[in-house]
DNA sequence: CTGAAAGCGCTTACAG
DNA sequence: CTGAAAGCGCTTACAG
């Protein structure tokens, strides 16, 4: 089973192989007859191009890197379903570059060591998928020498091409709508640690709570279950409001399970509103209202606006450099 | 920013070419002071070697691909980062392939497909993960032309290389424990669709029913939320066992949630284990008592071997070509 | 429309 | 211990 190489098809069909190289890569440059003839014998033969030698040659290896911090959260997982099936559609390969630089003394030097592996690695383009982006971050990326769009975060600079949800409007239009149904004392409980996805739903509740007059009340928390539980029972067994709304939905089950232990009825005394719309949301008990993030076409846009990029189909069309994909709101059972 | 060449640190350095990939591969060929000298070039300069022109000079990519079947489940996910890590710290990188064969009408072909396209990738070795695997799937990996290690799963094969959990056992041992303690209605509720991993545990307990004279009675179930809990309410309303042992603590927590609004006391009246320790089991309440597979742990383990294999370190070590990954329960309010 | 040839950036026998 | 040279499997101007 060795692997049969441009010059085995080249002798099957009796041509050079500059020829068939072409009805690779060039095919409108081949006559129709040849390349048809060509293309069946590929066929036949089950040729693949040699990656290696096709990126050494054309110094491109159509293939991206995504790179992530940690893959732990489901939502990652969910993200590179949609990268992939867009890879494959579009004719690209996948490199996945994890990047733990956690708790590392120097992250941002361990951060430019991966930035050198991955264009090091050969690739067109990269997603880049990081909630914590600093400006030594943003370096390194307009350094980079290939095309990359920031996946799932924005940055203020309108000519780095992201792919994100609108956090500020759907946390705007959500706190709205709570407030347009009475409701005046609504808090909000973000993580402790600072993620940007975070800040923005911070932004657009706050905004919405000025607009109406209300005040605002921002409770951060740890996003980890055992560390959050304390706090929450802290926080409740003092009072607690009338909705709450939580920046991610592992964080409102858990919020939900300690009001519960207070007794508090939910939705009827405590309305809960969660963010992302994962499995937990419909594992909880009573089920958990959502702003839904369609995370899978997220990242299939990401890979999208990366190809198009990458293969310069943007021409002037600098608008669309920062996409924003839809979200929605799903009903459940924590809200009245 | 251009890239720099192994012929620029040869220039600065004032050897050849050949001596500067020397220190790259063969350091011991190298004269220690020249080495040195060489070293620090390349650290001054930042010299990454193009690892197209090396994969095609050495046919060795030090890559790796990881097959997955769809991404979606978190476990792949915390999978994935033991891989990641054990990988950098080997000096691999990473290509992933999603194998999105579900639904195709032809699913054997797209997979000899996709085997096609790794090959092609020019990477050294596989990681391959597949809960559904076939005698035709084993064909594909027999033959392929590189290393391949089964992750999370096993065969009958002993010469064919794997890192899993011994589920057979895990189910066993938590079954006789049970009866053990007393109880003799116990059941064990499995997905409908079949995973190679469910089967060994059930496989499990039906080996520690028998073996104590007990009537098994094994209850298939989607794995999907929306869809398991209609046959949950079946089940529940006729009756209910002392334990029930899920093979997935997602399907477990939505087990317990249904049978709560039965009115059923958990644990008093119905205890209930599941496999795996997601966060699932501590958001849900009574927090889940499971069976812990350490998923990271088991990635790891997966890189390691397969890159011993690659880098034949076996020698004649076929014993310890199928791994397993030690479990542990963790107890929680779901039992008594 | 097609072929001969140079070149992509490395590695590795082979001499010395 | 080091260098000159061939070769890895492709792509792509350049001729024709």
């Amino acid at each position: 089973m060795n692997q049969v190489k441009i010059y085995d098809v080249a002798g099957a069909a009796g041509v050079s192989l500059a020829t068939v190289s072409r009805v690779l890569n060039h095919p409108e440059k081949v006559k129709p007859a040849t390349r048809e003839r060509i293309e069946k014998i590929i066929k036949e033969l089950g040729y693949k191009p040699n990656l290696n030698a096709k990126g050494l040659a054309s110094s491109k290896s159509t293939t991206v890197a995504i790179m992530v911090p940690e893959l732990t959260r489901s939502s990652v997982a969910e993200m590179i379903n949609g990268i992939a099936d867009c890879a494959r559609r579009r004719g690209y390969l996948l490199r996945l570059f994890v990047n733990n630089n956690r708790g590392q003394e120097a992250p941002i030097e361990s951060e430019k060591e991966l930035w050198g592996d991955v264009i090091a690695s050969g690739v067109d383009g990269v997603l880049y998928i990081n909630d914590e982006l600093t400006n030594e971050h943003l370096e390194l990326i307009m350094e980079a020498s290939v095309d990359v769009v920031l996946t799932n975060t924005i940055c203020n600079d309108p000519g780095v091409p992201s792919v994100s949800i609108d956090y500020v409007k759907a946390a705007y239009d959500i706190t709205k709508e709570m407030i347009s149904r009475g409701n005046k004392d609504i808090w909000m409980i973000t993580s402790m640690r600072k993620y940007m996805v975070n800040d923005l739903k911070v932004e657009g509740y706050n905004k919405a709570m000025q607009e109406a007059g209300l005040e605002p009340k921002v409770i951060p928390v740890s996003g980890k279950t055992e560390l959050n539980e304390a706090t929450y029972r802290e926080i409740l067994s003092k009072s607690y409001p009338e909705v709450a709304i939580v920046v991610r939905d592992s964080m409102a089950v858990s919020f939900i399970n300690i009001a519960r232990t207070f007794g508090i009825k939910i939705p009827e005394q405590l309305q809960v509103i969660g963010f992302q719309n994962t499995r937990y949301a419909v594992l909880s008990r009573p089920k958990l209202t959502c702003i839904n993030t369609p995370i899978y076409e997220l990242g299939e846009a990401a890979m999208n606006l990366l190809t198009n990029l990458m293969e310069e189909k943007m021409g002037e069309d600098v608008e669309n450099l920062q996409q924003l994909i839809d979200y929605n709101i799903v009903w459940r059972e924590t809200t009245k």
